[in-house]
DNA sequence: ACAATAATTGAACAGTGTTTAAATGTTGAC
DNA sequence: GTCAACATTTAAACACTGTTCAATTATTGT
């Protein structure tokens, strides 16, 4: 039987190297993060860590987990308020969603990164669903209120995603490309994308 | 002193390291593919192979500057030939550009993927940065023809080079995902892009 | 033929993620 | 308190990785 007491330890030192790794990852990138490494920083046999995750994807996969938690509520938060422009809550669903890449590159890039690099887990690839998800409920508004091109919802909810994640993409994979103003640029798609969409009056 | 014979036989077991490792790349992916593994494909012994490359990266290096090589000639005869409306020439080399990514997914990850999950080099970069200046190329010649609602060339180009690397970034990154037809997701990111810079008449 | 040079080898090295048998802690029933 | 049952931790081992290196073999110029 697990008595309250352990189940507590448990779950602190699962915590503690989530901490732990989440700070190794972010700085040093997940490749070149060992469990070793890990382990050492929560002061406990490598092995021991296997009790806790199933393997070391796992623990970044709950890791990101977490990470999409915080996109999620900001993103909720901003489709939750339906006053304005439908099309112009979409440009600000966009730009955060940019902006949180930006802000969180390791987690970002992996969730992303193609196949062979990175194992996926479903746990992730459905927290990214349920991100998606408020984005087609924001498209829907739009074409609901005869302001786009288009009719189709999943067509244009996919389309902008695919746009703001390239834009993610691009800086995160060639920092060292001269690129113009991040934020212009960004503004840029964001204003080519609405536009591209928008119905002509 | 090199002789003509023994820098040809150089040149062929290099050769033969490319080819096989060409092939077990696409197939199994970079991570999956073991210096033991081409060498033993090779018939030749795993030290034997650094002898004509630097570390294994520096196989896929060349790979993809093989690879970006193609992309260039075949991005060049679109530039090259003028006729016709720019904007549609610009959808079409969009069109070629995703497609490419498309079909060789691991060299286009290796450009863009990030950091830590593969070594970046310098090669392939620049590689990537001529075909970049033949997009650039084919938006100047829409914003001389005044068909852009905006006029910063460098702006435009980059914001349609996000958006493009966003279509192939998310078809490489989320197989598993529920897309809508591939042909018809590209050509739906296309026709938003074009229609977001064209100007209104 | 014989040094000099170049290419190849197979073993070794340092590192990885992961498994496992043994040791240690913890628990609940008597 | 004792003791068997269970949970957790540990260090060592395993199978594998990319890479290096002395020794071996092959090729060359004289």
């Amino acid at each position: 039987m697990l008595t309250k007491r352990r189940e507590r330890l448990n779950h602190e030192l699962r915590e503690e190297v989530l901490a732990a790794a989440r700070e190794l990852f972010a700085t040093d990138g997940y490749h070149n993060v060992t469990m070793r490494k890990i382990a050492e920083r929560v002061r406990v046999a490598p092995g021991t860590i296997y009790h806790h995750f199933d393997d070391k994807s796992a623990i970044l996969a709950a890791i990101c987990m977490e990470t999409f938690g915080k996109l999620d509520k900001r993103m909720e938060a901003l489709v939750t308020d339906r006053s304005g422009n439908p099309l112009e809550r979409l440009r600000r669903g966009g730009r955060m969603y940019v902006q949180f890449g930006l802000e969180h590159p390791q987690h970002y890039a992996l969730t992303f990164a193609i196949g062979d690099a990175m194992p996926k887990h479903d746990s992730v690839m459905s927290a990214g669903l349920k991100t998606f998800e408020n984005l087609r409920l924001c498209v829907r508004d739009c074409v609901d209120a005869g302001l786009t091109r288009m009719q189709d919802v999943e067509e244009i909810a996919q389309s902008l995603w695919a746009t703001t994640h390239g834009v993610v993409m691009l800086f995160l994979g060639k920092p060292g490309f001269p690129f113009i103003e991040q934020s212009r640029l960004i503004e840029s798609v964001l204003d080519i994308a609405i536009e591209g969409i928008r119905k002509k009056t």
